[in-house]
DNA sequence: CGTCGATGAGTTATCTCATCGACGGTGCCATAAT
């Protein structure tokens, strides 16, 4: 990168966009891009991750494809787009009229749509894919990039299916944005989206502002009742409070309405226009607190939510992470704490234990057996009896089952490694436990942070591979004293390290204190082993220059 | 797996307790019924 491609990258930021300050991880982003790499960035939210796209689109001869799970998120962006005196955005979604789509296409084909927003599900389509590759895509970007990780293997599984997409269009390069990621969703990510010679750009991460804490419950009752005490004290300023059930959101809506807490609540079972009250409302302080499900999050850009209140903890260390992180985007303190007791998270064992049913997976590899020819996705529905659903989900287990490979114009091959249609499902069903073992690690994570007497925020940037010199000071543990004995020790398995383990394979260090490791295995997840009893029956050896994943596709 | 609400048994308060089954999150999209 030269000087004058810098200087060609700030012109465009100030004059276009009014920014006069790029950070260095934005440029450092975009010239991966203008050197015509592909780039995973994991940036805070509000570091201007959009910027990161942005800048590149307008020297990059040829539309841009934003991948965004919402639609109410495309609708936010093309308003900051527009707001910025941009024109050229424009939305593709089923909200739309007849008209309205062929106004858009029209402006693809004349070449005034420089950024076109659209889900994944539309991507799946023929005719929008033919259309797009037509006109010649230049920069394919991916916000909200973990979902692709966190969605894709059960719900909405065309966010699984965007490689191939991205192959279709000629792999234009490609971009993905995301404030979260722990190194399996790293991974996947990388797989998913199929990013070639790709460069990670990391910002800051540690949101030393946030005060975390955890406080501890055997009694449900007990827990409630403390959960809304805490949180009328607090409501002096704005803040949110995560539920597990929808229920819940009304049960603590209603106590805090009593106690003359402006609240409301928010759930994805609400009539849309309720939601966007709610949301209006909280964003203008006619609200001072949202008693919300996880539908309540992306896309609230509010600087100055005081608190983070979780009545109950989510499944993972990645949505806790996600959704704390949006208290205190202006830097000013703010709080965040985790009413826990070990049952509530059963309940998101029971929601993430996606049963894998062998029927659509044996209808599709049968089916799929039976062409000579590869075959588009869509063409199997007359031969398979599934929903589509469950068509693609089948599809994609078996792709990363290496069985079936998708083509570079999107057909379906069955590869014949003398594996007969039986044995495929079996491979795919492997797969899919070998996931539900992730998934499920993940849950012991988030019962690790919650029970940890070190510090939380050592803990917290360690399953994000992040390491803190000490302890925080700003968090519960660190308050009590208890982060003291935790010492964070390396020995013979620094963090990175990869490992083999006698039974459970190949594995990498994630985090390490003096008489434990955490190490996130291929196979089998995290799992946290103790120091001594790794030396006393010799469990673990290193692999040699082991960087990134290998041959497995997950 | 744990919680909640309905139901019924046991007892005699209008009420407690046990048992059992249902339910639990995230959003695209297409299509049918008004």
């Amino acid at each position: 990168m030269t000087r004058e491609q810098v200087r060609e990258l700030r012109r465009v930021a100030e004059e276009n966009f009014g920014w006069s300050q790029l950070h260095d991880y934005q440029l450092q982003a975009m010239e991966q891009v203008m050197a015509g790499r592909d780039v995973l960035a994991v940036l805070p939210t509000g570091a201007g991750k959009s910027a990161i796209y942005q800048v590149p689109a307008l020297l990059l001869a040829g539309p841009t494809v934003v991948v965004s799970p919402l639609i109410a998120l495309q609708h936010d962006q093309i308003d900051g787009l527009d707001g910025s005196g941009m024109p050229g955005a424009f939305a593709l979604n089923s909200s739309q009229s007849r008209g309205e789509r062929a106004r858009t296409w029209e402006a693809v084909r004349r070449g005034d749509a420089e950024f076109v927003f659209l889900s994944p599900e539309q991507l799946a389509k023929d005719e929008v894919l033919d259309e797009l590759s037509r006109v010649g895509v230049s920069l394919f970007v991916v916000d909200e990039a973990h979902c692709v990780s966190s969605w894709g293997h059960d719900f909405r599984p065309d966010y699984l299916r965007l490689a191939p997409v991205i192959e279709r269009l000629g792999h234009p390069r490609v971009i993905a944005l995301t404030a979260t990621a722990a190194l399996p969703v790293r991974r996947d990510i990388v797989a998913r989206l199929g990013l070639r010679d790709h460069r990670e750009v990391t910002g800051g991460f540690d949101r030393p502002n946030l005060r975390l804490a955890v406080e501890r419950f055997t009694d449900d009752q007990d827990k409630r009742g403390t959960v809304v005490d805490r949180v009328r004290d607090l409501a002096t300023r704005r803040g949110l409070l995560y539920v597990a059930t929808r229920k819940d959101t009304e049960f603590y809506a209603d106590e805090l309405t009593r106690l003359g807490v402006r609240v409301a609540a928010y759930h994805a079972g609400m009539k849309a226009a309720d939601r966007e009250r709610v949301h209006q409302e909280f964003m203008a302080d006619e609200l001072d607190v949202v008693a919300a499900t996880s539908a309540f999050g992306m896309g609230i850009d509010k600087p100055d939510v005081r608190f983070v209140v979780h009545a109950s903890a989510p499944e993972s260390l990645d949505s806790y992470y996600q959704q704390i992180g949006r208290a205190g985007r202006d830097g000013e303190p703010a709080t965040v704490t985790l009413f826990y007791r070990p049952e509530d998270l059963s309940l998101q064992k029971f929601l993430t234990s996606g049963k894998v049913s062998e029927k659509p997976l044996a209808e599709v590899a049968r089916a799929l057996d039976g062409h000579e020819e590869p075959v588009r996705p869509a063409q199997l529905d007359d031969e398979v009896d599934t929903s589509v659903g469950q068509r693609t989900r089948a599809v994609n287990l078996l792709e990363q089952a290496g069985v079936v490979a998708t083509t570079g114009m999107g057909g379906l091959e069955y590869i014949d490694a003398g594996r007969s249609p039986e044995q495929a499902v079996d491979d795919a069903v492997e797969v899919a436990e070998a996931h539900q073992r992730l998934i499920r690690s993940r849950i012991e994570m988030m019962r690790g942070y919650a029970e940890t007497a070190g510090c939380r925020r050592q803990y917290l940037l360690g399953y994000f591979g992040h390491q803190l010199p000490g302890p925080c000071r700003n968090c519960d543990s660190c308050d009590t004293g208890t982060s003291e004995q935790e010492t964070s020790g390396s020995g013979m398995f620094p963090v990175d390290t990869v490992v083999r383990h006698t039974e459970w394979g190949r594995g990498t260090v994630m985090s390490a204190a003096e008489d434990r490791l955490t190490v996130l295995f291929d196979d089998m997840g995290y799992k946290t082993l103790s120091l001594s009893a790794v030396a006393e029956r010799n469990l673990l050896t290193t692999e040699q220059g082991g960087v990134e994943p290998s041959g497995r596709d997950r």
